[in-house]
DNA sequence: ATGCCTGTCACCGACAGA
């Protein structure tokens, strides 16, 4: 089986780049983050062609995940059981200035706050399918802005969530593979240039620490070969030349349960694909399973 | 060479990305 995981940076407006690059590679299964389509918007005619069958997950301009695949596509999970929605209120921090500090009967209760019970809806981040015998996740994780940001601690409060719903699966022992955009670069390694980090998000000791935490779930990293220097960067910002001085990232991963991740023939990250008229900022990672 | 930011929604800029 070939596996691959591509944040697009809008599934539309990357159609064209897709589509060759679908018939071009000819995966079997396709996790794509970032579509910034609602479901019904996504191009399923133009990947069914190719003889894919889609399912996706969307919200309409930010965020949306999916999956393609052409070796079954059943048990689709919309989200993940427990998994939370940004709320700003989860962190006292009020949408809105308060008009007065009085605590009145309409105060949200604290226990209603809490990551997944609150009134802001899951976003378009995760989608599950079984294909061909394998469980596979498309993630999208949230990028956190900066580490006083409630959405760092969205970001870290949606790992820990799914992590939870992870554990479930993995308990019936199917095989399982968790690929997308984690928006966390494992190791100083995995940054074009840590000094330039310093302080920034992606790179602290809790957001790598919600990595580790499922590799004590038992998934491996499936760290891919670099086809250009010696890091396996998956994403350069378009601006400032990042990627012609591959100054990259590697926050695009495949994390494998263990049996999966033994049946690994090759991995690599597709820099071709980054390259020429409009790219996305991400490079798909492609990897081979004897399974 | 791979070439110096882009997509979306709403409107002619704002916001988000990482």
């Amino acid at each position: 089986m070939r596996l691959a995981t591509w944040n697009v940076n809008s599934v539309k407006a990357r159609l064209p780049r897709l589509v060759d690059w679908l018939a071009g590679v000819r995966p079997d299964v396709v996790c794509l983050q970032e579509t910034k389509c609602a479901a019904g918007g996504f191009p399923v005619e133009q990947v069914g062609e190719l003889g894919y069958a889609v399912a996706a997950h969307g919200d309409g301009r930010w965020n949306g995940v999916a999956l393609l695949s052409r070796v079954g596509l059943d048990e689709v999970s919309r989200g993940f059981p427990g998994e939370p929605g940004f709320d700003a209120l989860a962190d006292g921090v009020p949408p809105e200035s308060p008009e007065s500090p009085e605590t009145g009967a309409g105060s949200t209760p604290p226990e209603a706050r809490a990551g997944g019970t609150g009134a802001a809806p899951p976003e378009a981040r995760a989608i599950g399918a079984t294909c061909g015998g394998l469980r596979v996740w498309s993630l999208y994780a949230p990028n956190g802005r900066t580490v006083d940001s409630p959405h760092y601690r969205y970001k870290l409060a949606w790992f820990a969530a799914f992590r939870e719903a992870l554990e479930s699966e993995l308990a019936t022992g199917s095989p399982l593979v968790a690929c997308g955009d984690y928006n966390v670069a494992p190791t100083d390694a995995d940054v074009w240039d840590p000094a330039q980090f310093a302080g920034s998000t992606h790179v602290t000791p809790a957001e790598r620490q919600a990595l580790a935490g499922l590799r004590e779930l038992g998934l491996r990293d499936v760290v891919p070969t670099a086809m250009k220097g010696p890091h396996p960067f998956t994403y350069w910002d378009y601006r400032a030349g990042m990627f012609h001085q591959n100054k990259g990232m590697r926050i695009d991963l495949v994390y494998a349960a263990a049996g999966v991740a033994d049946r690994v023939r090759s991995a690599y990250v597709d820099r071709e694909a980054r390259k020429g008229k409009a790219p996305s900022d991400h490079a798909p990672i492609v990897v081979d399973l004897d399974l």
